[in-house]
DNA sequence: GATGAATGAGAGTTCATTCAT
DNA sequence: TATGAATGAACTCTCATTCAT
């Protein structure tokens, strides 16, 4: 991707008439499409333009630049696996950590199974394009809604919890491609979400019972 | 970068007289530079050429298309991880799993470490333009090793260690990667290790003792 | 000329604006300047579109590739060619075959002497650029007009008719060329056009006769 | 081919020794390989010297460029089809024309079936690269041969043989290529020989009945 | 608003040729 | 004399982006 000096800019124009949310969602569709079958080369505006059937021109209407079309997908499939992972810690904040940890675990797997290719796609394109400052907004948002939900259930400060959130994050996100990758079939997803729940739970109670004497350290 | 189906070909010619040997280095090192300066986009041959000095016939001469020069890369980079990791197995295997375990934990954050900026540069690279192949290889070849040395610290077949040490190897990659995000300053590394060395262990004890009583489960 | 595989496929894009029209034709205009002055070395699709005054992006939203442009020419000359042999035949099918004949020889150095210059140049290109599947084609399609005119002059079938239709074509092609060559001033153009008629007229009378008496033979 | 500047020179050194004859007939041979297998594209001189298995250094050593490789197969070629014909025409000086024609004929063909790959690539080849020059030059001697032979044979001057023998020439060369095309069987060039013979035949004796009765016209 | 023709910088790659070894 | 590493101009082609209609 031929990388613009320009700065990653919001959609131009906030579409507010009928016909212009069809088009935007026609012309986002066909991004996710595209970046889907061909991958972040042979990923070109005009290819978008066309398979969303409109002209080259009503797509930079909406869309200031490549980068941008990227980005609004990265962003929307972002928010919505942080939007569900942030909706079970809300549900789960207060309750025994273990089920806290598995509840977690479950909705982050969740997440990745709901688009597949697209996660996979998603991923290799984030990384290009300077999305990776999405990338990384959105995962401090997950570490911390995680944080939150700990420092409620365990009675520990959120300054404590903090770093915990980020392994437990870090330790879903490679394991999860790592078995889609393996063939993620039913059988291995459902060993991931009992592996990754074993793991997430019995480093959360080790580093509790290590919180209980920190004198001997 | 344009992926072509075309096979990622070894090295076009090998050097034969020691002028073109010191041409080589000198074109795989302006590739890492370019690589952890710029990223993917703004990488291009003309690039790689003139930072190493040397004319674009000459960097053609070498590596037969522009892919080949960040296969090159790449696998060179995984290879030496892939070796430490293995060197840290064989040594530890049959010692306790904890020593096991933290050892291995400590080889790959090592390894990790000697190039932070290539690390991520890379990791992003390896995505795109195909090189996944070679990720798998080596992310394959990494988990067998340390498959193979769990079995031998714990007894168990490796038939029933490949999972975990799938999780194990996933659990590394990403939480090193967030740290690193995070600022990465030596403190945050320490925690790093002794997290990682907890969740890992404590992982791999839960497994253990799970798999004692398997007729209960 | 690189010669690669693909096909010789159709332009691109059929212009639907007036604009595009003009543009395509400048196009085809510059292309037969360029081969006439300068063959098909020293032709590149850059220089047809700065003589034709368009971008280099342009030319190739209408010609996909090289060759197309060649092709393009070579197709649209040989079909003028190949028309008005046609229909010289269709014309004077019926009529003495000395008659016929003579027309033919007329029609052909007429044809080519139309557009002297271009039919050297494009001869050449085409032998090169695999465009020699349509000299092919349409050479064919020469000998079927004439074979056809043959048989209905003579009465003979046109199995028959079919090996003496290509040695007068053959005959007309390098004869004409070859005059061409010696300087084609009208003189010289006046003594080929009663040659060739007489070279064919009497092949075809020795042909006629050779035929009525088989069995001698 | 791009087509550098310089004069098309002869060859830059002349063989003395035994073993620079050897290394010119390789790099020669290895031409023609080439440009049968793979046409004039694909013809580079790297191809030529890996193919005859000499350095690329040493092809430059007695071929001062790409042209002058391509020019010596022509000539060579066109040489020996020329002497062939000039032989047949002494030989048959002074023979009645419809022998002497006849030879001329068999002679022709025959010169383009000792090497069928290689005259139609050479063919190609002669076109482009300038060679038409050698191509012309060795037209006209094959036509200055005809053309005395014919004098001889029919008392003519040679003045007024001059054309017929043009037109003799001419019409041998795209029927002989013209049957190739049609697939050459050994029956097609039975006929090619037969027609050839018969078309050549009664054009000489119709020109020359006319030239008895001059007046008439 | 929508269209699509036009733009042109820039990318990857080739290959004839030179020259130090 | 032979080698082959090095050169770099030239070439084909792509694609993000603009703007007249």
């Amino acid at each position: 991707m031929r990388s613009t000096t320009k700065p990653a800019s919001r959609p131009r124009k906030t579409p507010i008439q009928e016909r212009s949310t069809i088009t935007v969602e026609a012309i986002i569709e066909a991004t996710s499409q595209i970046l889907v079958e061909s991958g972040l080369d042979r990923f070109s505006t005009d290819r978008v333009a066309r398979r969303a059937g409109v002209s080259i021109g009503t797509l930079y209407q909406y869309f200031p630049n490549k980068e941008t079309l990227v980005y609004s997908l990265v962003e929307r499939y972002l928010d919505a696996r942080d939007q569900a992972l942030e909706d079970t810690c809300k549900a789960l904040a207060g309750r025994p950590v273990e089920e806290l940890v598995t509840g977690i675990v479950n909705s982050y797997v969740d997440s990745k199974l709901d688009h597949i290719e697209l996660a996979a796609a998603l991923y290799a394109a984030a990384m290009e394009t300077g999305a990776s400052a999405i990338v990384k907004r959105t995962s401090d948002r997950c570490c911390q809604a995680i944080s939150e939900a700990l420092a409620y259930s365990t009675g520990y400060p959120e300054t404590i919890t903090k770093f915990p959130a980020v392994m437990l994050f870090g330790s879903m996100g490679q394991t999860t491609r790592e078995v889609l990758l393996l063939g993620g079939n039913p059988q291995q997803i459902q060993s991931l979400r009992e592996h990754l729940a074993m793991l997430c739970c019995s480093y959360i109670n080790s580093w509790l019972s290590e919180q209980e004497r920190p004198a001997k350290q």
